[in-house]
DNA sequence: AATTAGCACTCAGGAACAATGAGTGCTAAC
DNA sequence: GTTAGCACTCATTGTTCCTGAGTGCTAATT
């Protein structure tokens, strides 16, 4: 099954003039393309083999040529030269990181529009995971009598933060003792493991030093029970209305349902391995995503996989485009991010 | 232009039929109507008057009629009996605020998004304005050595936080110094006035005691130069896509689009007098909405309104329900805010 | 005077049909 | 091995016709 040179270039042509017209791409048509030397018959008989071989298909029996599914693997693992991205392109992915002074939310969000700008698909971008990261500092700051707000800081610069009411009953004092205790056991604590650790360890200096014990302790395991989930970021979730195999609207509802669902989408992005990653079609193992494509990129520090950036498009992608976009981003992320993580 | 009970009647009668339904009401299924004595003759008499007066319309000649912008302004201010919830629906609204512990931003996420559920429509949540907050405290909390997190509490419990980066060449003691300034001066101002009372009394203050008094400054009149503009929340942005009227792919890409740009929207919600108010169609001065219906309510304390919340859906929307939902959704956010600001 | 039955008329929407044209596969000639 | 030629296919478009739900108007009825 080895295919020869012109067959190569044929698979090629039909892919990216697909890609680029979303139409069925017929011989004549095809004959007429720049490069292409032979004549629209010989072109026919190619294409049979082709299709015979599984890289293209007919919408109708008298229909010109889409790239099947196996098409679009071969043409994405083999033919695909990475596009040359323009100096504009780059500009304004870097113009992501020009602020000094941020919110990493901000960056994170700011990616996710930019992306999807670019690309006109839609982007999901995966917050760098929080539950991994070490507690850097609590502080409980009172509002009023009953009411107080939790903040707790990672050594990532993560700031996350919960209103709470205590009963007028505990003190002042009492506060701030277990404030200091939480802040010379837990520092450096990840996350994740904040609740089991107060329970082992600081349950019995609270019990030692502090009047209100119980209700302390609960109140305390309640804040520490933070679901600290990844937070995901869209960017052009409506691009995809303007995408033409997706004129039919329950289609379009359904992907859209399915996007909004994030657990759902979350766990399909945090499963893939570092470094870009194409599922076409089918590959995504999903009746409703049949039609697209996602390509994933990871972002980290070091070793460590922190997070991902998506594009979700239809199986007739700019592949070469969207993976070299990805492949930036990625880059400027890690780069971010080590800064930050490097120094502690 | 006074309509007699029986108009009355025929019109109340057609909105609620066209709601439920999406079709046009012919004068034959009216007079089948429960409650209808009368027969389609002298309905279709009765219709004629009432398209005359701009009550009703025609989709084509030979057509049921269907409610017109000033059919359905009539119909909300004369004819609507607010919708009785059930227990059921009252529960979930109640739901909201279920927890102890939170984060004001879920439960303005969760109002959203209960709300879209409960309506099928789309709904929109404008948090509360947090620039008329005042400071309750500042922190710094070094993250390494170049880069800190700052920290920034307001008296309802908002926190906002920006990353920043130093200079080693500052000192840990400066720094110090300069957060306890801040929080002298700047306890109980408005964070929208942050900026302008740095500079007309911290400057000085700065300079007396702090070695690197320009660069100090600066960065922090950056750190205060944060818009903080209130936040948008959204539930159901796909329901639109379920109703018949917008079978029309590009009027929902429009719609959509539309929605997407948050400062707009923002804007068409912020600008809406206390209490539950009702746009229908070209009332929205929009194109883009002509087919649309906007009813926004908003929550305060005591006088001060603090936040909208806002269902869109098509003109053929159920009023009753939608402004019931709102009616209490609004009041207990209401209560909630009440409680957190009454006791400062 | 108000209501209703009756009738002619309108029009959106669907079915049936033909024409068009972009495409194919195959065969025979180059 | 390549290509010209030809018969064939089928999605798409436009035309026509039919149906049914609905209307407005008039004349009869209450």
């Amino acid at each position: 099954m080895l295919l020869t040179d012109r067959q190569l270039l044929i698979l090629q042509v039909i892919v990216d003039d697909f890609i680029r017209s979303a139409q069925p791409v017929g011989s004549r048509s095809l004959s007429k393309k720049e490069g292409i030397t032979f004549s629209s018959a010989t072109i026919r008989n190619e294409m049979a083999d082709l299709e015979e071989m599984g890289f293209i298909e007919k919408t109708h029996t008298s229909s010109g040529r889409v790239p099947s599914e196996k098409g679009y693997r071969y043409y994405v693992d083999h033919l695909l030269s990475p596009q040359v991205l323009t100096q504009h392109d780059i500009t304004i992915v870097h113009s992501i990181f020009a602020e000094k002074i941020f919110e990493f939310e901000k960056i994170i969000q700011r990616s996710a529009s930019i992306l999807s700008d670019l690309t006109n698909y839609t982007s999901i971008v995966l917050g760098p995971a929080v539950s991994v990261n070490k507690l850097k500092k609590i502080q409980i700051i009172p509002l009023n009598k009953e009411t107080a707000v939790a903040i707790f800081v990672t050594d990532t610069g993560h700031v996350e933060n919960r209103l709470f009411s205590l009963p007028s009953s505990v003190h002042a004092s009492d506060i701030e003792k277990t404030v200091n205790i939480l802040n010379e056991r837990l520092n450096g604590v990840p996350l994740e493991d904040l609740n089991d650790k107060i329970y082992k360890e600081v349950a019995i200096l609270l019990r030692q030093h502090i009047h209100n014990y119980d209700l302390m302790l609960n109140t305390l395991a309640q804040l520490l029970k933070m679901p600290v989930t990844e937070k995901l970021f869209f960017g052009g979730k409506t691009n995809m209305l303007s995408q033409p195999e997706f004129h039919d609207i329950s289609k379009i509802r359904d992907l859209m349902t399915m996007i909004d669902q994030e657990e759902w989408i979350s766990n399909i992005i945090r499963n893939n391995s570092k470094g870009i990653n194409v599922k076409i079609g089918s590959e995504n193992k999903n009746k409703i995503m049949d039609d697209c494509s996602l390509i994933t990129a990871t972002y980290s520090v070091g070793e460590e996989k922190l997070g991902s950036i998506a594009i979700l498009g239809p199986t007739r992608m700019e592949y070469s485009r969207v993976i070299s976009l990805l492949g930036i981003l990625s880059k400027d992320l890690t780069n971010v991010l080590t800064k930050l993580y490097q120094n502690n």
